[in-house]
Formats: C-alpha cells, sequence, structure tokens
DNA sequence: CGTTCGCTTGAATGTGTTCAAAAGAGGTGG
DNA sequence: CCACCTCTTTTGAACACATTCAAGCGAACG
C-alpha cells in the first residue's frame, strides 16, 4: 500500500486518544503505512515529533508529479510552517508512531523548537544542493549516505522507503534509481540484499562521488 | 566583476565602522558588488539583515559547481545557521547596506528571528519543488513570478542579478535560462528590456506554468 | 499454482548541456 | 561623438544524460 498518491487515506483513523496528565499535552497517534498525518490546507496548529516508524512530507503538482521535500525518523520534528495553514502533506511510512504537540500550549520560540527548525532548514538547504547540482548516480550515493547516517552511521541497513518515494525524494524517475544502484554495485561501492537492504562497502568511495 | 567565483573579494572591506548607541548594536556595513559578507567554515555568531540591494547565499560543489540557495533582498533576515560554523557563502550583489546583529546580544528565540528562520525555511522547501519537478521554462517563468512578487508584485521591473545568477539558482546553464526567456517572450508572457529589464505580459499564463 | 505488486532491464526519445560563434551592451579614449 | 574594446547575452549544432514506454523478473500472497 505503498503507491498511495491517489489512493490516500484520511487523517487519524488509528489516532490513540490523548491520556489524562502528561499525555493530554503530547498524545501520540499512530499511523499505518501510507496514512496522511496531516495535508495540504489544513490549520497548522501542531508540531509533530516522531517516536517510531517515518515520515514523507512531500507537496503534489498540477502534473500529478510529486516531489518528497524531507524524510523523518525517531527524534525528528517535523510539521513547522511559516503560514498559519500547511502548505504540504505529511504521511507515515510503515506503522508509525508520532507525538502531537499543540502550538498554542508550547510557546512558539522554545529553543528546542527552533533548533528543530534550524535543523529541517538545513537538510532543505543540503538537498537543494543534491537535487541541484549532482548526477543521477551522485544522488543516489548521497542519499545512500544520508539514510546510513540517520541509521546510527550503521554500514549494513534496512531503507523505510519504496523506489518511488526515493524518486519524488531525489527528483529522479524509478527507473533511473534503480539503473543507478545497479551501477553503484557494479562499481563495488555497496551490496544489495533484495529490494530494500543496502550494504555500504566503500563508504570513502561513495563520499567522493557527492563532493 | 559578476563572474567573480574565482576571484572572490575579502571580508568587509567597505565595513562602516559601528557607531555609538543604537548602531553599536546594530551596526550597518556596506559592500561592493561581488563581495563577501561571509564565508563557509567561518563562525556564525552574528545574523544579517538587508538595508538595500541584494543578496546571494550559495555553496561550490568541488566539481566547480555553484547552486545558489537563495537571494535576499531589503528586509529579509540571513545567515541563520543550525550549527556554529557557517556552511554556505554569502555576497553583496551589487552595492548592499547589511546590518549584523551579534547572536549574544540578541536571544537566539527571538519572535522575529523565528519568523525569519522559518519564512527562510518555507522558500527554500518552494525552491526545492521548483528545481525537483519543472522544467527549464517552469522553472524561469517561476523564477520570473517570485522576483515580481519580490519587487511589490509590479509588472516591470529589473533584475538585479546576472544570468550567471539566475542558473545558479534554478540549477540550469545560462545558455537555457536565455533559451527559456526568449521563449517566454515569443509564446507572449513577457516582454525583455535590455538584458536585465523584465516586464510581464501574461501574468495569469506565466502562474498558469508553474503549476 | 497463479496473480499481483514492486523492482529491474532494455531501446528509443527528448530535454538540457556543452562547445563554439555571433550579437548586444556598456565603458574608455581618441 | 564615434570607434574600439571587453564582457554579457544570445543563438546554433552536436552530444550526453535522464525519461519514457515496454517487457521481463522475482517475491509475497491468496
Amino acid at each position: 500500500m505503498n503507491t498511495s498518491i491517489s489512493a490516500s487515506w484520511g487523517r487519524h483513523i488509528n489516532a490513540i486518544p490523548p491520556q489524562s496528565g502528561e499525555a493530554a499535552l503530547a498524545p501520540t497517534s499512530s499511523f499505518v503505512d501510507g496514512q496522511c498525518i496531516y495535508s495540504c490546507g489544513e490549520r497548522a496548529d501542531q508540531v509533530y515529533r516522531v517516536e517510531f516508524g517515518a515520515v514523507r512530507v512531500y507537496r503534489l503538482l498540477a502534473n500529478g508529479r510529486r516531489q518528497i521535500l524531507a524524510f523523518h525518523f525517531g527524534g525528528d520534528w517535523f510539521g513547522l510552517q511559516s503560514r498559519d495553514r500547511h502548505s504540504l502533506n505529511a504521511e507515515a511510512i510503515g506503522v508509525t508512531g508520532v507525538r502531537c504537540i499543540g502550538l498554542q500550549e508550547e510557546p512558539l520560540c522554545r529553543p528546542a523548537l527552533f533548533s528543530a527548525v534550524l535543523e529541517n532548514f538545513s537538510a532543505a538547504q543540503e538537498h537543494q544542493l543534491v537535487i541541484g547540482r549532482q548526477s543521477a548516480i551522485e544522488r543516489v550515493a548521497a542519499f545512500l549516505l544520508e539514510m546510513s547516517e540517520r541509521s546510527g552511521y550503521s554500514r549494513r541497513f534496512e531503507l523505510s522507503m519504496s523506489r518511488v518515494d526515493v524518486a519524488d525524494y531525489l527528483a529522479l524517475t524509478i527507473e533511473t534509481v534503480s539503473r543507478s544502484l545497479t551501477k553503484l554495485k557494479h562499481r563495488g561501492f555497496i551490496e544489495l540484499h533484495g529490494a530494500r537492504g543496502i550494504e555500504l562497502v566503500g563508504y570513502r568511495g561513495l563520499q567522493n562521488l557527492c563532493l
């Protein structure tokens, strides 16, 4: 159920009701794969933090194309907007737990939020560089390094997202992503274990590709 | 002196010394065209606000390519980083006045700064979309609309930057930018007045191109 | 065992890049 | 004021890279 551009879920189907005390201030909602966390046009009166699983933040264009602006994993804050309405969509990737915090309860200028935005901003800039000035194989290499870093710099890890997601994140097609992965394998930089399993053999080599 | 990737200026050559009172807290420095405001690796202990002129924020890649991440104009804040050192470069475009504010004097979480970062973040995301999922002519159209908006939605305006800057902002080559402008002219969307003068004839048409 | 879905591979096409040259614009000096 | 120079921009033709369309493969599931 990953090809959920057209078949999108409603909001908060499985939302865990807020409990008394601490949980009321920061309730955790659970989402299934492809389920919408918030969508473009809704009021942006909450910020979110990933507890487990992963989240994709994206926007759809008129021609039907999709650009994923960011992936968020455990501990990441997301959902902060400059205006009062969301201009993007957020969906769960796999079973995902998200802590929601109302902005009225939370001082907007809390240091943690501030650095969260700066972190998001920095990541967006980094990604601008990748999709702006890197070739297909370099983008895929950069992506793998980013995912490795996000999973604690592990040499072997499982991608939590499908090829479609990777392609829409890197502004490529799934075919080009697939071809680039094959090239990286043939050049001895990576080893593929099934569709999602990645092993970085030539870490240095990958880094050299990206800059 | 716009081709100043290799021939870069030193910092603060024309920096106006801080004056007593209010100016000491927020001194305004003046920069000439192409002059460096801050560069990658320097300590990021200040935030900046454009008083007049324009600023380009960019990064150079190993292969010599440049990606301009943002242009900043009068009133815009820039220079905020998540880490303590700049990961980007900032240069003046034309004669430019910049107000510098030390971060130690300024509470980092001031609402104005917070919304400035959100604004920057939002612009970066918007730009990700443009360079990720738009064709050359759509990017140029989006750029012209952005510049028009930045100059108070005027139908007729002068670009403050060269074609090289436009190209490096849109992740294209100068040739492609030039060709796209010509196409837009032939399609009756714009009128060109010299190299920098732009007149938007078909505002609606341009908007339809972008989404 | 057959179907479905996601991924990979192949061939043709198209869009943007690269290299090269010409045309404009702006500035200086005679 | 015009000629000349330089730098930017435009235009042209060949090329490269990613996309598109199409088919084949493999794993998961009923």
